[in-house]
DNA sequence: TATTGTTATACTCTATAACTATA
DNA sequence: TATAGTTATAGAGTATAACAATA
C-alpha cells in the first residue's frame, strides 16, 4: 500500500475524471431510452422500496421541484406508480411499476449495457474490483459536499 | 483479492455513484468562482501545456463550440490567453494566464478545497489511496464510452 | 400556519446548424 | 474546398419562487 495521497490531489483528479465519464454517458442518446436522473430515481426506488417523491428528491440530491419533473415523465411512460397516502391526502407513494422493475431488474438499459461491455473489453478483472470498491466511497463523498 | 464482479453491476453502481457525485458537487455554489467545465479546462491546461480550442474539446470530449463558451469566460475573468499561430491564422494557442496559473496552481478553488475537506475528514488513508487510484480508470472508461 | 407537491420561470451546460475568416 | 473558430439557437437538467391542496 502507497502513502496516503493529499485530499487535495485526490479531490483534483476527482472532479477531473468524475466530470469525463458523465459527460461521455450523456453525449451517447438512445431514442426512447431512459435518462441519466430517470434511471438513477428507478435504481432508487429498486434498492430503497416505494417512497414519497420527497424522500427521493433528497436521496438523489436533487430539489423537490427537479425530481417532481423527472417523475412526470417517468409516470407518464408507464415505469413507476403513485399510490395515495389513505392518512395523508398530500403524499403518496412512488413504486416501480412491473415495466419498471423489468427495466431496471434486467439492468437492460443501453447506457448501462454500453459502459458493462466498454468495462469487460477494456479493463482487467483487478481493475474492475478497484472499480466496484471505489462507488460506494463515491457515494459517502457525495453526501459530504 | 475478491473475485471479479460483473461488469453490469459496475456499471450498475459507477452511474449511480458518479451522477450522485457530480450532482453534488455543482449543488455547491460560489459567486466569482470557476464552474466545473471551465475548472476542468483549467486543470487540462495546466496538466498538458498550452493547446488549440480543438484540441482542448477533444480531450474534454465536447464539442468545440460549447469549448468555445468556455474559454470565452475564462478570457473575460483574465484565467486565459489566446496567442495567434504566425503561420496559421485561424488557429490560436490557449495558455494559462498567469493568475489562471495561481488559481489552479494552488488548488484553492473553493469547490475542490471542499471536497479536499470531506476527503480528509471522513476517509481513511487507504480509502483515499483507493479513490486516488480509481480516477485514471475512470478517466480511460470515459475513452470507450 | 406548516407541509407536500406542482407549475412557472430562469440558469447552466451541452448539442447542432450556420456563419466568418483563413488556408 | 477544407479547416479553426464563433455566433445563433435549442434541449436537458437543474434551481428558485409562487401556488394549490391538505394537515
Amino acid at each position: 500500500m502507497a502513502e496516503a495521497p493529499d485530499p487535495g490531489d485526490v479531490a483534483h483528479v476527482l472532479l477531473s475524471s468524475i466530470g469525463l465519464v458523465v459527460r461521455s454517458a450523456r453525449r451517447s442518446k438512445f431514442d426512447g431510452e431512459v435518462s441519466l436522473p430517470e434511471l438513477s430515481a428507478l435504481k432508487r426506488l429498486e434498492r430503497g422500496g416505494p417512497a414519497t417523491s420527497a424522500a427521493l428528491a433528497k436521496y438523489e440530491q436533487i430539489s423537490p421541484q427537479s425530481m417532481s419533473a423527472t417523475l412526470g415523465g417517468l409516470e407518464t411512460r408507464g415505469l413507476i406508480e403513485r399510490t395515495p397516502d389513505p392518512q395523508d391526502g398530500r403524499q403518496s407513494m412512488i413504486s416501480l411499476s412491473e415495466a419498471g422493475q423489468q427495466l431496471v431488474r434486467t439492468g437492460r438499459t443501453k447506457r448501462t449495457e454500453l459502459m458493462a461491455r466498454a468495462l469487460a473489453a477494456h479493463f482487467t478483472a483487478a481493475e474492475l474490483e478497484q472499480l466496484f470498491a471505489a462507488a460506494p466511497l463515491l457515494e459517502r463523498l457525495a453526501l459530504y459536499l
